[in-house]
DNA sequence: GAACATCGGTCGGCATTACCGAACGACAGT
DNA sequence: ACTGTCGTTCGGTAATGCCGACCGATGTTC
């Protein structure tokens, strides 16, 4: 397997920066940040301008992502195919359960939002499609973290962030949890992530019963669980439902 | 002014083919397309798969858009100024109209729709924001053409396509068009893009006065228009209002 | 207000880099 | 079983993009 090409990754890099921090960088932030001379720095940027992927503030000279990335984006999600086949059924389960479904898949240490449905009440709430979740704190992450759809280990050597008292920190803590997951086929994140919110999900799988994807309800803890903290059984059965009727979309032969 | 690198252009190339058919594509038909190696397109492919700028179908080993493009077009939207502060000045719009309003920005030739309210209305509807609409034929488009924010040339040479029997599809049409737009300050696109569907639309100016982008309100024709197929002035004055109020947000002064 | 620090941008020489084209192995259709 | 097509690998070559010093503008400090 030969090299990757230098300069993409490095176009790739910058991509990121710009995408971490929701601030606009200059070309010197740039080029110390990813180890880079500033001539250099600056012939990727030119050139990721040159292609709309990057923009310019022509006052202060700082650069931002750029409009062509908003299309992209959203040309990815037209093709992608765990969403496409999961659109009716999150509708349906939105409606069933009367909570709001969300669809993940792993990126980059996190969990990628694919798809988003609003609860069916009409509150006021912001579409999450797009945003990186943590994989030890919400439900969709816990369950790919369990079904190993995305390496386990950095999580385990660097103590995980703790949102909430909640959040499992501990390595064994969530060692045991994944275990439990693993064994009931579905998972659950209760007030781990931010108080007063709790969400079940349960995995997807896709052609070979390989998991793909994961797909959860969440909402106010107090919708999700019972008094005693547990996730209700009802919810935990249309979810899995859900879940089984998309992987046999997908083409898992026996799930 | 040096050139740009090579490779990023050639990458950037690839993403957009990728994204401009809506299926997943060989490695033959992308190095053919571009006219590159076979060898060339591999390892390009390659690095922007290893960055999960692209994903491969593992059963036919086909080539499509991947996640991380994703998540940076939605951060584009996190730090897009335009967009953060039109958004409540077009939820107001939106009741105060009771009309779908859509914001968009010049994209390769097209508009990049950057954000978008539904109509009050409970009716079932889909997220235009990420989609590309035509320059010539959506009210957005016009008015982007009408102040300049995009070349009109390559519309005017070349016959634009025609989506109804009233786009305007002959560069002296359009050209007029474009001139009425310029004295009045707004532009209306009546059946042009899709039959019984019209829209409106304003500029709105960024610093110094520059036109940066549109806004636009858009719906069934019959609630757009009078009797007679002209946008109703009450409309029409509080898209011109909102439009104003966002350009005084960017700074820019006395419009 | 002048000197200075910092910024984004430019340029030319060097060698690393990525490109090319042919060959390979797997697969599907015939 | 053969043949066409597919994605992938590989090595030679020179074109390519990288580096670091330099430039001019901006705004900051004393």
């Amino acid at each position: 397997m030969a090299g990757p090409v230098q300069s993409i990754e490095r176009a790739a890099a910058i991509l990121r920066l710009l995408a971490s921090g929701s601030r606009r960088l200059g070309l010197g932030e740039v080029a110390s940040s990813l180890g880079l001379a500033k001539g250099t720095a600056h012939g990727i940027l030119r050139t990721l301008q040159h292609v709309d992927f990057v923009e310019q503030d022509p006052a202060t000279g700082k650069y931002q992502l750029g409009a062509a990335l908003l299309h992209l984006g959203t040309s990815y999600l037209d093709v992608n195919e765990l969403r496409s086949r999961s659109i009716n059924w999150a509708d349906a389960l939105a409606a069933r359960s009367g909570e709001a479904v969300r669809l993940g898949t792993p990126l980059e240490g996190r969990v990628l939002v694919i798809h988003h449905v609003f609860r069916p009440d009409d509150t006021l709430q912001t579409l999450d499609v797009g945003a990186l979740l943590p994989l030890h704190a919400s439900s969709l992450g816990k369950v790919l973290l369990a079904f190993g759809v995305t390496p386990v280990d950095p999580l385990l050597e660097a103590e995980p962030e703790a949102y909430t008292r909640h959040t499992l920190v501990h390595p064994e803590q969530l060692n045991r949890a994944l275990g439990e997951i693993r064994d009931l086929g579905w998972g659950a994140e209760v007030q781990e992530m931010s108080m007063g919110e709790a969400g079940i999900a349960a995995p997807i799988r896709g052609q070979g019963g390989l998991v793909v994807g994961a797909i959860g309800v969440s909402g106010p803890v107090e919708r999700i669980c019972d008094t005693k903290g547990r996730p209700l059984p009802a919810l935990i059965t249309v979810l899995r439902e859900a879940a089984r009727a998309i992987s046999r979309d997908l083409g898992a032969a026996r799930w």
